[in-house]
DNA sequence: CCTTCGCGTCGAAGCGCTTCGATGACCTGC
DNA sequence: GCAGGTCATCGAAGCGCTTCGACGCGAAGG
């Protein structure tokens, strides 16, 4: 039972096997009569072109890496998901995904590239300083980054837009009426690694709070329920009068609420709580939460579909800011 | 800036084509002198194998499929925890990854395996009668399943011994003298999709229970906090001297400790809780949980070794059952 | 009626690599 | 001193596919 090759296939239909290729390519204009007995043959004896072959021939591999990060800090499952949306969409382009983890790094890249294993790579959680940036630009294949490095020039990135995420959350505690608010953050190590994405939230956080004339502090904060319990204790000892709260740590988002019990507050009644994560965490807590809801999905589909504009040749913006949206839910009030 | 070929590298080196290939496979012996002359012309070109070319002349891709599922149900980061060991592991044998889910089905593997993009096939979480087992037999590549189908017979599989992992929760509570324990399991619908973990568990526990003459009692549970709230106040109300819990449900296991502080029983003093659950979550709890941990990373990285040795012709085990280690921590006593 | 033009199809030349059989060069042992 | 055997290297034949140029044929145009 030897595997069927497009040989095969045209001596089955009777035809070159050019005409083959081009009947399942679409490259050239193929009679109906043609294209139908060709198709018939595919059936017939399972046909699926080899994809070394093809790959060889046609100088495209039909595969995009995409390279995960494995850090501290970084939320699983939002990864997940993420990962699950770019192959999705990659299929939808006749595409497969090849996994990478970050720690690889330019090496792997450069790796992948070069062998011409992928046509393009997606990099996730690209940081301000990334080693792996200078080497993109240097890569016969296009790539889209999750995240801004310092200076996109050249680049294709994508990311929610942190700052409208912080923002909105300062926009929505100022509406209730809330005069006190606080921003409970990443780990700290987070701010450190300079990924961006953290001050940016910050920054629009604190933006936001003072256009509104709010009462506004900010402190990281690592993920154990101790330490969550801890900040808040803090938060709640230096102004007695506070009464928002935006969350920007998914891990920690349950403990809040947890450590608000604990401190005898009441949400929403005494404290609304804002939180920064995906709809699933949000909804899981209780009382639900109140979020900016941090869209993996919708990241990885537009990701994919810029770097599939690229492959086509297509020019496509260097920056894609995704609106972030604020679901209101029971914590704030 | 063409791309380096071996025949670049051929004439560089003043050797011939066959002669590189030997030098970089290894595969025939070859002078000192010569091996090294071509490793120099190598890394003064910067010459990378074309993956296809490879792939079509040796008929090895060098990569392996991973089918992730991505129904409700599932723990992400486990699922993240394991695809990072999967490909960590794999580049260790210079293979790369080529992410799938699920949802393509039977149709997906089939298409991966036909078009040669992949070598070897690993599945996780297969079901009792999974659609996808019948398709493995008959594919050229071989396969490595996570989980256990109804009839392992010709394949290989590898597992989390979750009825040794149930077991040792009995035992374990036993040892600490409890007389009255129950077990809080996964949602239902784990149970009825026929994983057959979750069952096994059971078992497990159960068998370990009676063996030590202990009244047992055991409970799915669905992973909000009301749900899980609900549960361990009914489990509680139907034995008031209920002292052991064993949880085999990760989402819901930073619940169970919430519910019992408000149903005001102190853990471990009024009621000793043990885990089934990765390492992080249960030390990320507080009080830290004992648990039976669930060995993402020994179960990728095995799983990867097992598809490798198939990959090389070498028989290995129809099944590989992975031996649970129970850490004691703050939560039992 | 003959030229011209598309359309549909074919044949062949690669794509870059692995692998097989062949070929020398050199050594060994009788 | 020569048959026989190693060892290192080479050349060439594919692997299965895409793509380019060529070609035959019927329709359209002069």
């Amino acid at each position: 039972m030897r595997t069927v090759t497009i040989a095969d296939v045209a001596k089955h239909a009777g035809v070159a096997v050019s005409t083959v290729s081009y009947v399942l390519s679409g490259k050239r204009a193929i009679s109906a009569t043609t294209r139908q007995r060709v198709l018939d043959s595919v059936r017939a004896l399972g046909y699926h072109p080899n994809a070394g072959a093809r790959a060889l021939a046609s100088k495209r591999a039909k595969v995009i890496a995409l390279v995960l990060p494995l850090r501290a800090g970084m939320n699983l499952p939002v990864l997940m998901r993420f990962a699950t949306s770019v192959v999705t969409t990659a299929r939808q382009y006749d595409h497969d995904v090849l996994l990478m983890t970050a720690d690889e790094g330019p090496d792997g890249l450069h790796r992948v590239a070069a062998s011409a294993l992928v046509d393009g790579l997606l990099l996730m959680d690209v940081e301000i300083h990334d080693p792996r940036v200078p080497l993109l630009r240097k890569l016969a294949q296009p790539s889209v980054l999750i995240g801004f490095p310092a200076d996109p020039h050249g680049l294709t990135c994508v990311d929610l837009d942190f700052a409208r995420a912080g923002t909105l959350c300062a926009d929505h505690l100022a509406g209730l009426g809330h005069r006190e608010i606080a921003l409970l953050g990443a780990p700290r190590v987070v701010y450190e690694r300079g990924t961006g994405f953290a001050e940016r939230t910050l920054a629009g956080f604190v933006e936001g709070a003072l256009r509104h004339g709010l009462e506004a502090d900010a402190r990281p904060c690592e993920e154990s329920f101790d330490e969550v319990h801890a900040t808040v204790k803090l938060l709640l000892d230096e102004r007695p009068r506070l009464s928002g709260l935006v969350v920007h740590n998914e891990a920690a988002a349950g403990h809040v609420l947890g450590a608000l019990r604990i401190l005898g507050r009441r949400v929403p009644e005494d404290v609304s709580v804002v939180a920064i994560c995906p709809d699933d965490i949000a909804e899981r807590a209780s009382p639900a939460l109140t979020s900016v809801l941090i869209p993996a999905e919708d990241v990885g589909r537009q990701a994919v579909r810029l770097l599939m504009a690229k492959l086509e040749g297509q020019a496509v913006p260097e920056s894609t800011l995704l609106e972030p949206r604020l679901t209101i839910r029971e914590s704030s009030r």
